[in-house]
RNA sequence: GCCCCUGUCGUCUAGCUAGGUCUAGGACAUCGCCCUUUCAAGGCGGCAACACGGGUUCAAAUCCCGUCGGGGGCGCCA
């Protein structure tokens, strides 16, 4: 059975790559039907701090991962790495350098490591120097930590960033000098911002964090983070990670560095909006609505308006700009909204049309679609010329769901108020 | 400076292991048309790539070499 692990580092945010990194873990260990573990790597003790830890675990969770036991802190474990070091000191393969311990790297060797996604992958130990084993402080260096806690956890395959692989020979030689079996080693290649440039903010974001605040449903940013990196195969770009553990084959990872494209990841989370039902978007929904102070009349008035605004969206975020006249008054006017009411004939027709509205009893889509195209043809002009202002004075928007099912909603009392106001 | 990874449309990629079926396929983005009260959604269509230079071969995106480009590492950070 093999065994992986993720190994974040409590001293910030989760970052999307580390994200990926973890989802291509946990894939692999689903579809091995292996186990997923978590290590932490708190040996900085004043950069780690517990509040990072839980967002992370947070996040992974929001993501859908599971793992199979809890945590193991490397903080804890002090004790061994020291004892570790000291029996290689016994050995002879390391040294003191005051209270430090340093590893004596032999000279003129060859190591080779079969990567699992780059393939061979040869380092010469010349090009390596003696290696830090315990600090001054005591505490472990990264490397040596790295490798006692793989071992101790039986982690048969790692799966890292490329920024690992010169790290990789270091371990190689220490799991040597340990005599204990390596474990198979995998690097993919890291993510990059569009313009090529080392992901950061400006890209639109680097954490988790950020990616849930904007809108965007996990399964649709897990979804994404997949795609970056391994095919699944046309016609299975969007997938649940079920299907990908399913399908998943670590044999089919890319070996090159990809660029994070924001636009195809906001065209999957409206696939994701899109597809779901209505009722299963309300709690995203309804945090955009506290956030801004409002509250929608009713479940179902509010479920409504999801369902109108559902395939216009990409982003939860996205909601509110285009619907907030459905639980305000005192809207957002668009430019272009304010213009489709200058002119002194729609506010006529809009007049005419408000007169014939309040006569009519009934308000249903249907009549008042009927309303509005009769007065068009009586005035001789476009529907559209009628409609535009009515829109716009109704919902101070140029675009938007269907006019007709938005009046509805909104009921015949606002509708009339708000065209009165605008006439 | 030294070491390592890497280079197919703007982006993610299929194809490369076993060279011909590739006038290089798909998706996102973009552009156009249809639908239409608008915006979306949906349908249809367009634009768009084998980094460059050598070599091997009857034949190279696919194999080899070099150049150039991108990225990572060289911490008592992780």
């Amino acid at each position: 059975m093999i065994t992986v692990r993720f190994a974040p580092s409590p001293t910030g945010y989760l970052h999307v790559g580390s994200a990926r990194t973890a989802l291509f873990n946990w894939l692999y260990a689903r579809h091995e039907k292996g186990r997923f573990l978590l290590r932490v790597e708190d040996t900085d003790r004043k950069r780690s701090d517990k509040k990072f830890l839980e967002e992370i675990l947070r996040d992974l969770r929001w993501l859908g991962l599971d793992w199979d036991a809890e945590p193991v802190l490397q903080s804890d474990r002090f004790d061994i790495y020291r004892q570790k070091a000291a029996g290689l000191v016994a050995a002879g393969r390391a040294y003191r350098d005051g209270e430090a311990v340093l590893f004596r790297v032999e000279p003129g060797r060859t190591i080779v490591v079969e990567d699992m996604i780059h393939g061979r992958i040869t380092f010469q130990t010349d090009d390596i120097k003696d290696q830090v084993l315990v600090k001054s402080d005591g505490s472990p260096a990264y490397n040596f930590s790295c490798v006692v806690d793989d071992d101790f956890l039986g982690i048969t395959h790692i799966l890292r960033g490329d920024d690992h692989i010169s790290n990789t020979p270091k371990q190689v030689l220490f799991y040597e000098a340990l005599d204990r079996p390596a474990p198979r080693f995998g690097h993919m290649p890291l993510i990059m911002g569009a313009d090529g440039a080392k992901l950061s903010k400006r890209h639109g974001g680097v954490a988790v964090e950020e990616y849930k605040q904007e809108g965007f449903l996990p399964e649709a940013l897990a979804n994404y983070l997949i795609l970056l990196g391994w095919y699944p195969g046309q016609e299975h770009e969007v997938l649940t990670l079920e299907e990908a553990a399913r399908m998943f084959d670590i044999k089919s990872m890319n070996d090159v560095q990809a660029k994070f494209d924001v636009q195809k990841l906001k065209w999957l989370n409206g696939e994701y909006i899109m597809r779901r039902s209505a009722s299963a978007l309300l709690p995203a929904i309804k945090e955009r609505l506290a956030a801004a102070g409002l509250t929608a009349p009713s479940e179902g008035y509010l479920l409504k308006v999801v369902e109108l605004y559902q395939v216009r969206i990409k982003t939860f975020n996205e909601f509110l700009p285009l619907a907030d006249f459905f639980f305000r008054d005192d809207f957002l006017w668009e430019e272009e909204a304010k213009a489709a009411l200058a002119k002194d004939e729609s506010r006529e027709l809009l007049r005419l049309f408000t007169a014939r509205l309040e006569s009519s009893g009934d308000f249903s889509p249907e009549v008042i679609e009927k309303l509005c195209r009769e007065l068009a043809a009586d005035r001789k002009v476009k529907a559209a010329a009628l409609i535009h202002p009515i829109r716009a004075a109704v919902s101070g928007k140029t675009r938007g769901a269907g006019l007709f099912e938005i009046m509805e909603l909104l009921g015949r009392e606002q509708v009339l108020r708000r065209l009165r106001s605008a006439a």
